[in-house]
DNA sequence: CCTATAATTCGTCGATTGGCGAAGTATAGG
DNA sequence: CCTATACTTCGCCAATCGACGAATTATAGG
């Protein structure tokens, strides 16, 4: 039950949702879900841990960076069931289609600016 | 978005998952319900108001009774498979199992009753 | 009608939640 | 080392939530 409690309270939350949803197209650091949330990064750290506390998604470590993913095979039955339900139920939501727009940005001007150094004829 | 946040937040609280989840083997009337979660009428209530809200659960009148049971077939596909995935997550939960067994007894004393005036020899 | 019963609605209260900023931890890089 | 960066943890505050009892509504039965 109490396993169960977890993930719903994780999914009972739009925040949550969203920051869930975005990682649907692949693993995202902190700081890039902070920014498609556009919230400070302690809120978004809440709710990162609170997503991973029911195993809806892993982390990672790389350095300085801490990135998220989807749990996946490593899941729970539970989890999983859960995880096709919402993506299943959200997939036509506008405000997840438009973080995943946001996201592609994002995702862009981290390249750009990874790469910057090179640039610099 | 809100359709699918009400669902989750209908199900991240034990005792309206309790309730919903006493559904499970036939509609039950709300003194019945009361019974099984020893909680106040006004409480339970709201419980199932909220269950009902999210679409997991269908009311039906019948003189002073309310009965409520399981969303069916005229649930949305979320709807579904929400109650499929929960069903199947706290099938084996003793919480549960309980709330069954307890709910064995109430239905058989209320049977009893109805039929009393007949053993009245 | 009048009373009893079944539920709901309303108002209240303590507990939980979601947000933030400040402070702490860990790591990369000069 | 020392600073900057990436996160997390902590403490606080407003808002929401779950519980209750009291008052209200609706119906069955004398």
């Amino acid at each position: 039950m109490q396993d169960y409690l977890k993930i719903t309270k994780a999914l009972s939350d739009e925040t949550r949702v969203r920051a869930l949803m975005s990682l649907s197209e692949g693993e995202l650091c902190v700081c890039q879900i902070i920014e498609v949330l556009g919230l400070s990064p302690s809120t978004v750290s809440k709710h990162m841990s609170i997503l991973q506390g029911a195993g809806l998604v892993v982390r990672r470590k790389d350095g300085r960076w801490h990135y998220y993913r989807l749990a996946g095979r490593d899941a729970t039955p539970e989890v999983r069931q859960a995880l096709r339900w919402t993506i299943n139920a959200l997939d036509a939501e506008k405000t997840i289609a438009d973080d995943a727009k946001a996201l592609c940005c994002i995702r862009q001007t981290d390249r750009e600016e990874m790469t910057a150094c090179y640039n610099a004829s």
